[in-house]
DNA sequence: GTCTATACTTCGATAGAC
DNA sequence: GTCTATCGAAGTATAGAC
């Protein structure tokens, strides 16, 4: 989370942050590690106090698994919604990254913590994440179907090839680094559509 | 872990048995949430007896961290050992891909829990990794030196964008699903070297 | 080398006063 | 809405018999 979102969390009532506060937690010590006790010391109230907001630990961890995932979907779709086909994915490709390092805590806890759900809870947050992957998948298949992208591999293999280089990316990006969320977005739009391979490069970089 | 391996582990001795037991545990319930009462209760031990063979729970975790980056520097070194520079990097993706999946009670272990680790034990894996991804990041400075690979990309984020891509993968990849570990190199090699792009494709496709 | 028994700690959650 | 106090469960690890 970049630093100005970070101060301002101290400024929300307490209700709006205990969900992020728990977020930040979760990343840093896993659920499991995390405890009431603690998360309440740093809201500055008393263990007790928190069950008036909450009805169990595991509540925190669904609503950030689920918000991340119903965030960065509405993301993508609005922001790739009557984009022709040959941009779809350059589009979509920089808004998921845009939207997982914004609201990286959440996104973490998201793909390191699922399984700390009840089965009922997991399954619904999976039934989530399938379907924003298959928005993905839907993208790309529309540009294989238009030429844009190479038909040679099945859509699905691409998508999970493009999201696993996206995803992972919150476990070492750094917001203050050398490199915005643009520039890694450019960056891995590059090797994603052009390849890493120095042959055969048009003359129309991306990084120029 | 694919099922002839899983099945051999039964056979195994006792003190051979613990560690692959725990990696799959701590794979699928996480370090935390894994007692060592039900690692105990899989080994066909009391809790008490498995203190005769580890002097506590972290070292179990230490031992499965280290071994797995042991064994994957070991296996890319040697198998890109001597081969020329156009192929060493196509080399150590497959070799990564193969003994990542194949060990991938260990890496996923790896990957996901190294926070559960003591501030020094963390520290020793994390000085292991960042070994390892300098080894791969010398191939790829190696390959972009000999224009083998594009070099307006600084090998840094070509590193870190590759090892997204293989080390993800562990999380869904299905040893009895439709494609084999070669042919998922085959795949990623293509992607991350060749390109999504349909533009600009040479006659020579890796995947024919 | 394996067992039983248990000491000691920490945790999630609740009760009930204010 | 926040507090104090505490229950009951579960965990890691140890002690000591066999």
């Amino acid at each position: 989370m970049p630093r100005e979102l970070r101060t301002a969390i101290s400024e929300l009532a307490l209700a709006d942050r205990i969900l992020p506060v728990a977020a930040a937690m979760f990343r840093r010590l896993g659920y499991a590690r995390t405890s009431t006790r603690e998360l309440a010391n740093r809201l500055g109230i008393q263990t007790g106090s928190l069950y008036h907001y909450i009805r169990g630990k595991e509540d925190l961890l669904f609503q950030i698994c689920s918000s991340a995932l119903t965030h960065i979907e509405e993301a993508v779709r609005k922001a790739t919604a009557g984009v022709p086909v040959e941009r779809k994915l350059e589009v979509a490709i920089k808004r998921h990254l845009i939207s997982a390092l914004t609201d990286s805590d959440s996104h973490a806890t998201m793909l390191m913590e699922l399984r700390a759900l009840s089965a009922e809870r997991k399954a619904a947050v999976i039934r989530q994440r399938d379907q924003y992957e298959e928005l993905i998948r839907t993208i790309i298949e529309e540009s294989q179907a238009a030429g844009v992208v190479r038909a040679d591999i099945e859509a699905k293999y691409l998508t999970l090839s493009l999201l696993n280089m996206l995803n992972w990316s919150i476990f070492w990006f750094d917001p203050d680094g050398p490199l915005t969320e643009n520039e890694l977005a450019t960056v891995m739009t590059t090797v994603f559509l052009d390849g890493a391979s120095a042959k055969r490069r048009g003359p129309a970089s991306r990084l120029e």
